[in-house]
DNA sequence: GGTCACACCTATTTTAAGCCCTTCAAC
DNA sequence: TTGAAGGGCTTAAAATAGGTGTGAC
């Protein structure tokens, strides 16, 4: 059993995606972290809830699951938390928050539009950036609201592309040596913004 | 324990919101002993500085025609239509900001006002959007579904000891939700209570649900307040128990 | 285990019902818990399926439907057994567990203690949960991050450190190795694992060996990586335009239009050279934090509902001719 | 095996506070 | 090795409604 679960880090990308069944377990191993939930052996406990009592009396059993039991094992790495659904996105820098105004400028609030506009977001990250815009300065919003831009999609994917360039340049530039600031490395586009 | 048994005198109220109608006027007649009326009036401030603010209205509302919502899509730059994912338009309009679930059977639901009036304002303009759009948009039965409110009592509270003397309306449970949540019966509002004083409420049809709710909870979370720090661990808790001994038979 | 959804409501409800307490015990019998939560918990079982709102829920969630049973019972005894550990055992995602266990709650109307032992009266408890609870709370002092609150409110408020944290490998990891003197000894009880553990039980859950999880991340922008050389250089300038002017200037932290950058549309370029930054007017060299209160937040006055729309105000939101057919071809391309 | 009936997913808003995850800069 | 920063999820409520998966018969 155990259903599959997605592997991805971000929200479900419109379609492409047929998400591999596999990952399961891949645990099975670990002796190490055994879950022995141990417990009390005797003692009597009394709680009286709203006429609901109950009384438990315990002798001496053995602990309640012991450190071998088959049952933990098969789970051991299986957490309360194992299937939580988060994703994460990636923090949006300057520029790209700069062409996120210029495609609402061009596209209007179509989310699912603009997420294709952004081939390494989904439209989910875009309706939270739009949420998060609204809040702290709405006045952007609004702004790129109203100052339409004809739709030019080769545009705007050169643009990005080179916006994202640039940004994974930088960000090894910076990494490497810490002279940098605005620098257009020789190669123009082509790279794919962040490796 | 019905929900004001111990609460004293739940009077006024007071929205400090413009469009607050001075609801649930209540005569303040309470309790006993002395200063009686001092101590009214500092609960009177007390609650009015926890105003209220009316976060979010939900509406819905009838267009009475059938809508191609491709068409709206595609002519509307606040509008979004994925079918696949969902089966409306999603519009947002910059004022009032709001956001609206359009369906092709011409319902539509308007979400995000602050206020009834702003909402139905909101709805009449993505009303007469559509009608731009080509439909024959009209305007039937407008109606409130839903408010959110929130405030902030201003002092901490513990939540423990509401969730054990409140056990039948309260649910908190720290691990899967840092607030308690209490149903409250009448009004029938649900309240988010937290630590910090803050306090969220939904569920009403009418503002003066809202009211009446935290009316009713203000002096109940007083009861509650937790007062700063270490040494009343004891001495709170110890005063908690022998109030509330029938319920526990711990001690 | 895993049924799927369907409401199986047309099920015999004696069926149903036999199925579901046969998972209880079984489930009683793995975790090995005393007779008398058995029967609480069938018996809890039993009034929930009474219920409409539980008759007509999915098989998948009459199946947690009993663990949730299994798990309220544990909690009116204190027993330690926490979400992670029911979650696991019923391959339940936490989301889904908690929605029903929360309903039970709501519809059986139940009181359900906080699994904590801090909170129980002395008297009642065996001598072994005494010196955990010493120890309790000593751990919870002296880790002391707490900024407000009473040991109380931590143990209880944070008490039991949700979201993960539960799960059953972080149990011993941190009570036994950090604070725990019986550390290796396994047959040592040591009843504060299952419970509380306050704060310390947050850091190191070992998620990270949970499949799927994290990774990948955006990382996948292969597709569509073109060629288009010869554009470059016009795009380039395009690019400079769009940008610096178009936009108030490099992604600056937030203020509205009004204020500053108004007629200084050099505002982008001349911030970037940081040489030209003294000839900036004093409008941007030393920016307004403060900005039109009132502008952001609707007319001050307020509306009745009833008010007249211009047409000017809903066209701004109409597509002209012209860009209904861009964006169409647009769209087709995509 | 096909039909029926229905739970549940998807989506929107809004607030509260805590937890979770990833990334990256100081020690 | 930490912590901070940035983002996201969780809870409640309510209306809307088509598509899908699935037990039952």
């Amino acid at each position: 059993q155990m259903k599959e679960q997605e592997g991805k880090s971000t929200p479900d990308h419109e379609e492409e995606e047929d998400d591999e069944e596999e990952n399961g377990e891949e645990s099975q191993d670990g002796p190490l972290l055994v879950p022995r939930v141990k417990v009390a052996e005797d003692g009597s406990i009394i709680l009286d809830e709203e006429s609901l009592t109950v009384e438990v009396l315990r002798t001496k059993g053995p602990c309640v699951v012991e450190e071998n039991d088959p049952i933990f094992e098969r789970g051991s790495t299986t957490t309360y938390s194992s299937f939580r659904k988060s994703f994460y996105t990636k923090p949006w820098s300057n520029k790209e928050t700069d062409m996120f105004f210029l495609a609402i400028s061009m596209v209007g609030t179509d989310f699912s539009l603009i997420g294709r506009l952004f081939p390494h977001r989904a439209r989910a990250e875009i309706k939270n950036k739009f949420k998060r815009e609204e809040k702290a300065n709405g006045w952007r919003i609004d702004k790129a609201f109203k100052e339409k831009r004809p739709f030019d999609f080769e545009f705007f994917a050169q643009l990005l592309e080179k916006v994202l360039a640039d940004e994974g340049k930088r960000k090894q530039k910076t990494v490497k040596s810490q002279k940098p600031k605005e620098k257009k490395s020789p190669r123009p586009q082509k790279s794919k913004a962040k490796a | 324990m019905p929900l004001g048994a111990m609460t004293p005198g739940i009077p006024i109220f007071s929205p400090m919101m413009p469009y607050g109608t001075g609801l649930t006027p209540q005569p303040v007649q309470s309790t006993n002993s002395l200063s009686i009326l001092e101590e009214q009036q500092r609960q009177q401030q007390q609650q009015q500085q926890a105003a209220q603010q009316s976060t979010n209205i939900v509406s819905t509302v009838n267009l009475g025609c059938k809508l191609d919502l491709k068409t709206i899509a595609l002519r509307a730059r606040n509008a979004e239509y994925n079918p696949k994912r969902f089966a409306a338009v999603i519009m947002r309009i910059r004022e009032p900001r709001t956001t609206a679930l359009i369906f092709s059977s011409g319902k539509m639901v308007c979400t995000g006002a602050k206020s009834e009036e702003q909402s139905r304002l909101a709805a009449r303009k993505y009303a007469r959007v559509v009608q731009k759009l080509g439909f024959p948009a009209k305007f039937l039965d407008f109606k409130i579904q839903n408010m959110v409110g929130s405030c902030d009592v201003k002092f901490p509270i513990r939540l423990e000891g509401l969730v054990l003397t409140h056990q039948q309306f309260s649910s908190y449970e720290p691990e899967l939700f840092p607030g308690l949540i209490y149903r409250m019966i009448k009004p029938r509002i649900v309240l988010l209570i937290f630590v910090s004083g803050k306090v969220v409420l939904t569920g009403a049809k009418v503002r003066a649900e809202i009211y009446e709710a935290f009316e009713n909870i203000y002096p109940i979370l007083k009861g509650f307040r937790k007062t700063t720090y270490t040494a009343n661990y004891t001495a709170e808790t110890l005063h908690e128990r022998e109030r509330f001994t029938s319920l526990l038979d711990l001690t | 285990v895993a049924y799927s959804q369907s409401t199986g409501q047309k099920e015999q409800l004696s069926r149903c019902l036999q199925r579901g307490i046969r998972r209880v015990q079984d489930l009683c019998k793995v975790l090995q818990l005393p007779a008398v939560f058995e029967e609480t918990a069938v018996s809890y079982f039993q009034r929930a399926l009474q219920l409409p709102a539980f008759r007509l829920v999915s098989l998948e969630k009459k199946e947690l439907l009993g663990g949730c049973c299994v798990f309220v019972t544990c909690r009116q005894h204190n027993w330690p057994l926490t979400m992670g550990t029911i979650c696991s055992l019923l391959y339940a995602k936490q989301d889904l567990f908690a929605s029903v266990y929360l309903s039970l709650q709501k519809e059986l109307g139940l009181s359900v203690p906080a699994l904590s032992l801090a909170d129980l009266p002395t008297a009642n408890i065996p001598a072994v949960f005494l010196e955990d609870k010493e120890k309790l709370l000593a751990r919870t002092m002296a880790i002391g991050s707490v900024g407000s609150g009473s040991p109380d409110k931590d143990c209880l408020d944070k008490g039991s450190p949700g979201q993960g944290s539960l799960g059953p490998d972080s149990l011993d990891k941190d009570s036994l190795d950090k604070d725990s003197p019986d550390k290796g000894s396994p047959g040592q009880v040591s009843p504060g694992q299952g419970s509380v553990g306050p704060s310390s039980l947050d850091k190191d859950s070992p998620d990270k060996g949970s499949p799927g999880q994290g990774s990948v991340g955006p990382g996948s922008l292969d597709k569509d990586s073109s060629g288009k050389d010869s554009l470059d250089k016009d795009k380039n300038s395009l690019d400079k335009d769009s940008l610096d002017n178009g936009s108030p200037g490099q992604g600056s932290p937030s203020s509205p239009p009004g204020t500053q950058q108004q007629g200084c549309p050099w505002a982008g370029k001349g911030q970037r050279g940081g040489t030209l930054r003294p000839l900036l007017p004093p409008c941007l060299i030393h920016p307004r934090k403060r900005l039109r209160p009132s502008a952001l937040s609707a007319p001050a006055v307020a509306p009745t509902g009833d008010e007249p729309i211009l047409d000017s105000e809903i066209e701004q939101y109409l597509r002209s001719p012209e860009e209904i057919r861009a964006l169409s071809k647009a769209k087709a391309w995509l």
